[in-house]
DNA sequence: GCCAACGTTGGC
DNA sequence: GCCAACGTTGGC
């Protein structure tokens, strides 16, 4: 499966991932985000977005090791995660939002939700975003 | 920085 | 078990 997981550059950047390579992606604490958590599987990637300062989808991650007990509090869930690569260009929230193909992401319908699915279709088309520039910082 | 939306907590 | 109060997230 596919996914999209957000995180403030504040606390935690794509560009933090990328010097440390792999790490713990713990701090959940939403239990809709927790069971999607535990759906993940080794090898799924997962879209990096950076909320409030960016708004942008940035990056790319992978899962490395499937849903344990967070350490700091078991009763929710951590993944491991290694970065994957940068975007060519980053997708803003904007240029999801006016584009009718991607109404349906929970990113537009449920903006609190920091952990969820993406459809193979809806990659896609994110990908061929990120492709194509213009697509403000 | 504000505040709407929404998830969680706790008193009843 | 309901729902008001509270806390947090994240777009604006």
């Amino acid at each position: 499966m596919k996914w999209l997981i957000k995180s403030e550059p504040n606390e935690w950047s794509i560009d933090d991932h990328k010097k440390v390579g792999e790490t713990i992606w713990d701090g959940v604490r939403n239990f809709q985000a927790r069971n999607y958590m535990r759906e993940m599987k080794k090898g799924d990637l997962c879209l990096f977005y950076h909320s409030r300062v960016q708004k942008s989808i940035v990056g790319i991650v992978e899962v490395i090791k499937e849903s344990f007990p967070d350490p700091k509090d078991s009763k929710f869930v951590a993944v491991d995660m290694k970065y994957i690569k940068h975007l060519k260009c980053p997708v803003s929230l904007e240029k999801i939002k006016n584009s009718q193909l991607l109404e349906d992401l929970p990113l537009i319908r449920q903006s609190r939700l920091s952990v969820m699915p993406i459809t193979e279709e809806q990659w896609k088309i994110l990908m061929d975003f990120s492709e194509q520039g213009n697509s403000g910082k």
